[in-house]
DNA sequence: ATGTCGCCTCATAGGCGA
């Protein structure tokens, strides 16, 4: 079972990149963030061979999930501030997984109001995922954390201090749900590797040079991880007219 | 501070979020 995750900031803008994704790639499911937009085209996907499931608002966030075979929406929000409206969370059920898209909060500036925002949302996701390890189904959860984990998912550490991304404060947050018992399969399969990115800057030839942060990631369950079979980030898309500024991630799950 | 995108509107330029 192959599996992917993309940013693709702005599904409108990247329909024909996506198209292009999945001809390539053929995926299983495609997890999709920032869509930025309140039309979800589903109708694009259905002749392609694709069930979807979509949580989206007006101008920003937005995920989706795209699947070969029925997509079984569980919840749609992330319990814990009946308050929050930004569609971040999608949790489904496929083919006997748990299998969770998230896009977490940017949080910049550091110290606004909208970081506050990132912990708060960081400190209900932690509870979320006590639970699910607690109820036993297999669970995948993947899409952009918008953190920066380790100082080696960066070019250069002293670019991003300033950063959100990348503040003691979030990256901790990301260690807790580690330490609680889930495995960042990038660095499952690729635990010393450098220079493997995610997301690189528009501006400032950031792609060419390969000044990137690693911030999209895949989690998994503890009885998840044998059925792994490897991990890696696909940098076509990143090269092509017009990109996301993220690239995807692909999972192969036995 | 800046660079570059994509979205939206008190819309064809500028503000916001990333």
């Amino acid at each position: 079972m192959k599996i992917a995750s993309w940013n693709v900031n702005s599904i409108r803008a990247r329909i024909e990149h996506v198209k292009r994704f999945l001809a390539r790639q053929s995926p299983d499911v495609l997890l999709m963030q920032e869509l930025k937009g309140e039309v979800f085209p589903a109708e694009i996907f259905e002749p392609l061979g694709y069930h979807s499931a979509a949580v989206t608002q007006k101008t920003y966030n937005g995920v989706a999930i795209l699947s070969r075979t029925p997509i079984e929406v569980a919840c749609t929000t992330l319990p814990g501030d009946a308050e929050d409206s930004h569609a971040r969370f999608l949790e489904t059920r496929i083919g006997g997984l748990r299998i969770a898209n998230i896009y977490s909060p940017n949080g910049n500036p550091p110290g606004s109001d909208k970081f506050l925002y990132k912990l708060a949302w960081m400190d209900r996701f932690f509870i979320e995922l006590h639970h699910w390890l607690a109820d036993g189904i297999p669970t995948l959860i993947g899409g952009d954390f918008n953190v920066i984990p380790e100082d080696i998912d960066c070019h250069k550490p002293s670019s991003w201090m300033k950063d959100a991304l990348f503040q003691p404060e979030p990256r901790q947050r990301y260690r807790d749900w580690l330490a609680m018992g889930y495995t960042d399969a990038f660095r499952h399969f690729h635990p010393e590797e450098r220079d493997q990115f995610t997301y690189w800057d528009y501006f400032r030839r950031a792609f060419e040079t390969n000044r990137g942060i690693r911030i999209d990631h895949f989690l998994l369950s503890p009885s998840l991880v044998a059925r792994a079979q490897s991990c890696v980030i696909d940098r076509e898309p990143r090269t092509e007219e017009k990109p996301s500024d993220h690239t995807p991630i692909l999972l192969d799950l036995n």
